[in-house]
DNA sequence: GTCTATAATTTGATAGAC
DNA sequence: GTCTATCAAATTATAGAC
């Protein structure tokens, strides 16, 4: 699971074939059809159900340490960037790649990268919620931020650099501030 | 080429076979290798240079006909919402899959990428800079403008919704007007 | 239950007839 | 120059020995 996640991750869904996923984790190929039996399709849903779970625990992590969520907006971006440069920009989102790749042809792995990216806004509203935003507001506004997010990866990984990252922090974290300053 | 572009776009490079682009393109299979004798990756890049220079062709289209460069942001915003959807959620950016698909693992595809993308920031910056917006800061609003149209798209083909298009957009036309409050 | 060998198909690419 | 037949390698998946 941990191979075939981060296989995913860097290169996509497709490009990844099950014998480099049981030569990165040292398993039998077998293996593979024993515990999955729904094959490779099997195997990339539960890899992106698991790494959603993971990149949500980044949200506590994260805002527990911000004195304001608008802060905790711009650390999260920061984050994003220094540890796409320490991996030489491989790590971004764990499953972007695999939902635009799968969005048209595969309904079931569709489903579960938008389960994820659901559980992933439902997270990032309740902390807006928490700092004082309106819920309908909160949800609205992590709904752009992960966009941003999102695409600041896309923007960041071609052009081998993490101004998009830094940039798009401070258009959400700003957004973040007007917010709180409106609602407030 | 047109076939090409098509097939990337909706399920990215990997997932995209030669057979499957000739067959598509009614084109004999051997034309491929006499046209591109560097074979499928020549192919891609050509096809993501062409796309990206299509897809520019979008900026002028939109905002010529706008009467401020945020509601020409918005506009655009909305367009393309309304093209996804028209798509059944296919025809989002053209490239964007191929870039996250590829970032680590081809240089010359990468590379592609990577103009196409400058190519686009350069010409949406011109425009912010028509509508009274300092250099430096149209260049760095639309980059990060471009990150939330992007992640916009992951997240849209991946929700089969328009909303995360309208709430990017209208995040990335509200830094637009406060640039030009600030600027003009 | 673990794992190897192999099946059936498809991949990108080429040779060479026309 | 156009196109078909085919190549070697890689793909997902399975059968069955241990």
């Amino acid at each position: 699971m941990e191979a075939s996640a981060e296989l995913f991750r860097r290169q996509g869904y497709s490009a990844t074939g099950v014998k480099q996923i049981v030569t990165a984790a040292q398993a039998p190929f077998g293996s593979v059809y024993h515990f999955f039996p729904g094959g490779k399709e099997q195997l990339g849903a539960e890899a992106i159900r698991r790494s959603g779970a993971l990149y949500l625990e980044l949200i506590p992590a994260v805002f527990d340490y911000a004195p304001d969520v608008a802060t905790g907006t711009r650390d999260f971006f920061a984050g994003a960037a220094a540890h796409l440069a320490e991996t030489d920009y491989a790590d971004a989102c764990p499953i972007a790649t695999i939902a635009l790749e799968v969005s048209s042809t595969s309904e079931p792995l569709r489903e579960a990268c938008s389960e994820v990216f659901e559980s992933w806004i439902a997270a990032g509203a309740r902390r807006l919620e928490a700092g004082g935003i309106a819920p309908e507001q909160a949800r609205e506004l992590t709904i752009a931020m992960l966009a941003a997010l999102e695409g600041a990866f896309v923007l960041a990984r071609a052009l081998r650099s993490t101004q998009p990252l830094e940039l798009a922090g401070t258009l959400a974290a700003d957004a973040v501030r007007a917010a709180m300053a409106a609602g407030g």
